[in-house]
DNA sequence: TAATCGTGGGG
DNA sequence: TCCCCAAGATT
């Protein structure tokens, strides 16, 4: 059975001041407030991707756009192929919406409230609760899956996700308090990301594994239980990466809802469970160039690359910056095509 | 509520 | 090789 609340939060902010992680976007300890541009933009690349993954693009875009209102002025273009091949889309296209929606509608100044970040594009419960805490001091209840994972073990939770995500909440929010609230859940995310792992869990390195109910059962790993998930489906589709007498490859603009939303691509055939009907955008002829494998996250895809010359209606490229600017599923097939 | 929405690393 | 999963948001 855990301490009291107070108890784990003294043991646990101890352990940060000794083992936090130093990271681009975090201040240096004692430094001056954090800079809410660079909380908010780290937390959207965060989001279902890991530190190692996000880290250099949070450099290239502190670096090209150091401001909220510099980010506001970039091109849609631009900031699409600069997010290319982080994944999640939609976080791009969001991100844009948001640094506009505070230039204009907030002169440029983040809103310093839980409720005046949640109304921003992009901004969910959980960010809009880490940016507060974070860059405000706001006393805010911060629950990632971290936050959901060390709840579930220090109290044994026997729901499985994603139901008990209410109740981990519920959990999560004895322990916030007007102390070091930006410092909390940072320490919360740090011990998860780093000890109470969700495999493997290094107990012995745990500052409160004397309150972890996991713990003290023997098998903390096993926390959070979740639910079976569904099995993921094959699709199969069709690319034609036509190059012009210049050498550039023919690109689309991809719709802004959707898979890829807004991203650049190569013409695709529809993508599904069936043969793709063979519908090529120009008569050819066509070199079969094999093809690549992608995983999505709710289907896996074959995609047969084919090759041609052509002229058209179309975004043209040269390869080497076509590659920098696509989502990874076409890089694939566009370096197939080009026979890299 | 449940489905949709990427990618790369690790066990 | 395959499956898991990572600082979630949106509809």
């Amino acid at each position: 059975m855990p301490d009291t609340p107070s108890a784990v939060r003294r043991r646990l902010l101890a352990w940060y001041d000794a083992h936090g992680r130093t990271l681009p976007w975090r201040a240096a300890p004692g430094a001056a407030r954090t800079d809410p541009y660079r909380v908010w933009l780290s937390e959207v690349m965060l989001q279902q991707t890991t530190v190692p993954h996000a880290t250099p693009y949070f450099q290239a875009f502190t670096a090209r756009w150091p401001t909220v209102v510099d980010l506001a002025d970039a091109q849609d273009s631009d900031l699409m192929a600069a997010w290319a091949g982080l994944g999640y889309y939609a976080r791009a296209r969001n991100l844009l919406a948001c640094a506009r929606a505070v230039a204009r509608d907030h002169d440029g100044v983040f809103p310093d409230t839980e409720a005046g970040l949640l109304a921003l594009p992009g901004v969910g419960a959980y960010t809009a609760a880490a940016v507060a805490a974070i860059a405000f001091g706001r006393a805010a209840n911060v629950v990632d899956g971290n936050v959901e994972r060390v709840m579930a073990r220090l109290h044994a939770v026997q729901t499985p996700l994603p139901a008990a995500r209410p109740e981990l909440k519920r959990l999560a929010a004895a322990y916030v308090t007007d102390d070091r609230p930006g410092d909390w859940p940072q320490a919360l995310m740090d011990l998860g990301a780093t000890v109470c792992r969700p495999k493997s869990p290094l107990c012995p390195s745990c500052p409160i594994r004397i309150d972890c109910a996991a713990y003290a059962e023997g098998d903390p790993g096993r926390y959070p239980l979740k639910s079976s998930k569904a099995q993921r489906p094959h699709r199969q589709g069709i690319a034609w990466v036509i190059r012009n007498a210049s050498g550039q490859v023919a690109l689309v603009r991809r719709p802004d809802k959707g898979l890829l939303g807004g991203m650049v691509g190569l013409p695709t055939s529809d993508w599904s469970e069936t043969a793709p009907t063979d519908n090529p955008p120009l008569s050819g002829p066509w070199t079969e160039a094999g093809a690549i494998e992608h995983v999505f996250t709710h289907f896996s895809l074959t995609l047969a690359v084919r090759t041609a010359e052509g002229e058209g209606d179309y975004i043209w490229m040269a390869p080497k910056e076509a590659l920098k600017a696509l989502p990874t599923v076409f890089s694939k097939a566009l370096t197939r095509g080009l026979g890299a």
